[in-house]
DNA sequence: GTGATAATTAGAATAATTCTAATTCCAAGC
DNA sequence: GCTTGGAATTAGAATTATTCTAATTATCAC
């Protein structure tokens, strides 16, 4: 977008601006991310930094991209760390993830937005699974299914 | 729904109409998923079955979850067994993940989608986080990122 | 400069999931 | 009714993703 290869300089600034050290480790790291913006994984990413620094370990891919995402400069796509989870409910819902507890509530889409929502995808893409999940904090613990 | 605690022939008879075996273990998987109607990560069905079958391996829960998924008996709510991605475009956006390719494409979406998002989330319940993501096949490869 | 303190790194350990060899089950032939 | 062949299912072993923590490096006060 503004840089289309961002020089040393310019990645030391985005560190700075967002209070953290800027390392050789997340300089490389932020780099590859902006460089092809694809959507890696971090082994991926760590496959592709460590052909400029190949004593870089996964670990520190690992902790490097998290300090990026806590920064605000890159977004987890899937910020679920976690084991999957199976559900009984088959009506088309969607799930609301309460940090606080950890629990996991069923939400009930109206039909009306399912609609809406197959409507905002561009022409040839067909999807057959819309996944909704809204992550936050419920005012004590309502009454809902968990 | 039906039955507070589905019996063994009830529970047979939901496996057999779906054309599988009803074997012993995917019953009790099955009875625990109904019996607490939570979100229940696969080592915690095993926990919960393993108190009436205790030489079942969680290897085999994981089969018999994924029997039970594929023929719409429960949903998995993470419906993705991949590592993390990572990605650098932090407009508000969903993801298509194109499931011929394996490929993640960003969609964009309207503003006014996004308020009636937040609209449908019940009193007491604040998101700060909405993760939306469609699943599907694209027509070819069609020219957005991915 | 020097030492105390905090931040960062990366090897080792853990946790989640999948692979595959062994077992069980069923049906057809004898 | 018993036996054999083949498919389905199970579960131990292996793999993959992630996190923990000890060691290192950098920063700040003196």
């Amino acid at each position: 977008m503004s840089s289309p290869i961002e020089n040393h300089a310019a990645l030391c600034e985005r560190l700075k601006a967002c209070d953290v050290r800027p390392t050789p480790q997340r300089e490389v790291v932020l780099k590859v991310i902006l460089e092809k913006r694809d959507h890696p994984t971090a082994d991926e990413v760590f496959a592709r930094v460590k052909a400029s620094m190949p004593t870089i370990s996964l670990a520190t891919v690992y902790n490097c991209l998290e300090t990026l995402v806590q920064c605000g400069i890159v977004r987890q796509v899937n910020l679920e760390r976690a084991p999957t989870r199976y559900c009984p409910n088959l009506h088309e819902h969607a799930h609301f993830h309460d940090e606080t507890t950890g629990q996991i509530h069923d939400v009930d889409l109206p039909p009306e937005l399912m609609t809406r929502l197959h409507e905002v995808l561009p022409a040839g893409f067909n999807a057959n699974v819309i996944e909704l999940t809204f992550r936050g904090k419920a005012a004590s613990s309502p009454h809902g299914t968990n």
